[in-house]
DNA sequence: ACCTGAACACCGTTCAAGT
DNA sequence: ACCTGAACACCGTTCAAGT
């Protein structure tokens, strides 16, 4: 009594928010945040612009959604840890890692204060503060210090990214070229900048981004002793 | 021999990049990013849109150029200090209530990043690291470390300021309705972001920004100690 | 040499018309 | 009820034509 092959009225199935959301991280991942347009989204589901309007509110809607699908599978996929600092620092590289291999969450995180991807985080950061023992009235800024830095360094981070593969660099050959032209600064306007040049051939983001976790995660352990 | 009234070919002057930039700062600063428009621009300036590519290479180049104004401004106005701590605390503390009166600047440095802009920062940020005694081989991971914490809270610090003002909320309001939204979360999923609301309502951003200075700054020295 | 502004190739979003 | 896609009101950028 099953039909064989019904006749779909225009598609097989109903659009979903789902659906919508996975062509549009799709998207973003192959072009960057550039390449996510109502028109390339509607081409890649067999529709008209004007279908994706009854699922999400608007542009910033879906990108802030398609967001918060990585970072939940991000936080999810974190290794966890006995201890409260190893966990801090297994949830921060596994941000800065998440943000490198899609720059665009990067962009997306900071323009959604408030929102479900950064609440995700907060509460995840927040509660491996508490863990750590940082008295009340000091965790949230302790969390919000955590998660200034993440954000701050894994956008700097995207920004390179997106920028290097603009220019149609890998990163290597990007940072070289940036480092050539601060190496190229008046010493005398700019001493720090012509001086630190040689360094920026050799270092590493990922182990330079773990250091400055660590940095803050010392200066908390400074106020504890201290308390 | 002067001529009193020389007749002006279309207009009294020619055209700057300076005036450009200029003008461009007062759109930004009265409505945002968005207000920034070619077409705007021009016809503030009394001119069709083509005229301004002659003196900037595009719109991105623009709003760096506009950026680096501020920064420049805003560096040369911190206070200075004898010790390099205090130094570095009223540096960062200029640049967050830069971006904290001119939202659009927080997003134009996290998109230049090795520009300008931010190498006046990375200079001005690392000769106070370097003062501080950090060894030459950490002063490139302290100096981004310091970055990344305020260009983050910065970024985050401007995008509330946008939202609540596409909502015509004032910053209080703002930040109540975002209390609210956080309060009404399931506690067991979470827990952190649910109990921290409270705390939301009577935070100072300015104070916690600097109090995360302080933890990198105390995070510094404990490695000095170490040494 | 520099400005002018129409024109081009796009956007996000809406909405009458379809099914 | 949901999709469709033309249409609207914009963009950044270019370039022949002017002065």
């Amino acid at each position: 009594m099953v039909k064989k092959a019904r006749t779909p009225s225009r598609r097989d199935e109903a659009l979903t928010r789902e659906q919508i959301i996975d062509a549009a991280i799709e998207l973003l991942d192959a072009s960057g945040e550039a390449g996510l347009t109502l028109r390339a989204l509607s081409a890649r589901l067999a529709t008209g612009p004007g279908a994706i309007y009854g699922h999400i509110a608007d542009k910033s809607d879906l990108l802030t959604a398609a967001c918060d699908v990585l970072v939940a599978r991000t936080l999810d996929e974190a290794p966890p840890s006995a201890a409260p600092d190893a966990t801090i620092r297994a949830l921060a590289l596994a941000l800065f890692d998440a943000i490198d291999a899609h720059p665009w969450i990067g962009s997306a995180l900071g323009a959604a204060p408030g929102r479900l991807p950064m609440v995700r985080i907060l509460d995840r950061v927040g509660r491996q503060v508490r863990a750590l023992g940082v008295p009340e009235a000091a965790q949230w800024r302790a969390t919000s210090a955590l998660l200034g830095y993440i954000l701050g360094i894994g956008g700097q981070n995207a920004a390179n990214g997106q920028l290097a593969r603009e220019q149609g660099l890998d990163r290597t050959d990007f940072l070289d070229s940036m480092a050539a032209t601060w190496a190229m600064l008046d010493p005398a306007e700019y001493p720090f900048a012509h001086a630190i040049a040689a360094q920026m051939r050799e270092h590493d983001d990922r182990a330079d981004f773990l250091a400055g976790i660590d940095l803050l995660l010392a200066g908390l352990a400074a106020a504890r002793r201290k308390r």
